[in-house]
DNA sequence: TTTT
DNA sequence: TTTT
């Protein structure tokens, strides 16, 4: 079934690290995501939305984001309920992320713009080719 | 900001119609989306998501889908926290749907199959408005 | 960058299989996605999104789907041109799918449900690794 | 059916802002969206995807945005074809935004953020409405 | 070259 | 409170 979740927004806080007992790694964060229409007040108010990043991608996460980052995410929406110190259950919501964008990086790095080739190609042609 | 999500999923019981104060129409509804995905069992699970949609979708969800009817919905994640009695903080995550698709409908209605002609008068209408 | 695509349609013929000289698998096929709303006449048109798969997913595409199929695909927008016989630059524009869904199998195959049980295994490790 | 697109990338130039014979603003534009894996040659090429926006959407484009600038655009993709001048037919690709974010402003405008209080404005007036 |  |  389908589950696709593309996301634009600002981390609240710095990003958590941490390990499973097996090791790997996994980053959570809350991105808030402005939403695109003003309340009745006018105001312009935020989703909150919490974010959870495995392996290679959650230390990379760890590295290069800080609170405030502004990043693109997509992965999937998933749920799970735990029982909670006096026995009902929670409900939980996170979007686990299978790619992140960094993009407030002042330029994309190790990006050899090949483009050039074909690019600039491409630019010069879409030129001509009205 | 972005803010999209994609479900195609079950619906995990009939859906739930309320009105406002306003006289707003409310429906909301649990997906079951399968993951595509097995887990360390073999066994493949799924994320119960919960949605909700207002107005003429709320009463066309309301009147079209029963548990257990697939449907695709589009919209966004949104989030919100109330204090419970306890006054702990509670927060929920649903997504507030902008489209939602009807797919085991045995064949879309009022499908009249007109591509070429319309195709071919937007284009004259490009072409006038350069 | 962002680069996502989510499409539900009906093929308008049976795939495409083939493989490239290193031996890939590749199915291409279009899908028609009607869209969701009239034109002035009141009919409901259609986009022809030319889509392509590589490997595994190509050859269970190629198994399963055929003229008429109801399948969702997730995937990226890929573009490129190449020279015509004449010397001029054609754009080519489709989309790579990197899962695809079969929406009208009866009945998804080897589901064997069991949330809860695995929800509290995955919780039970989180609590862990802190 | 669903036909949904976000593209997070850049502006391989100017868009072009222009008029229907009903006097509607359209803006075209391409959008230069980073792939995020390199190719053999280890570098990183780009889609060149064609977009089109209408109306107030298209007005504001032409307002803010320049060759380079830095946005994200929702929306589906839209396939025609016309006849050339040799008769014979081309196939014409594009993605119609209905949203699109300028992710490259320095800081949002208008954005007082509110979160919290409206949050449980909402919540009562649900709690109401049942 | 277009699906239900 | 969870679907096929």
């Amino acid at each position: 079934m389908i589950n696709q979740v593309t996301l634009v927004g600002r981390l609240t806080r710095d990003p958590e690290l941490r390990y499973t007992s097996e090791g790997t790694a996994v980053a959570t964060f809350h991105l808030a995501v402005n939403r695109n229409f003003k309340n009745q007040a006018g105001e312009i108010e935020a989703d909150f939305v919490s974010c959870r990043v495995w392996r290679k991608l959650a230390e990379n996460v760890a590295n290069y984001c800080r609170k405030g980052s502004l990043i693109g995410i997509t992965g999937r929406i998933q749920t799970r309920r735990y029982e909670d110190k006096s026995g009902s259950w929670v409900y939980v919501t996170d979007v686990v992320g299978d790619d992140v964008r960094f993009l407030d990086k002042r330029k994309e790095k190790n990006v050899i713009f090949t483009e050039g080739r074909s690019e600039r190609k491409t630019d010069i042609q879409l030129e001509t080719s009205k």
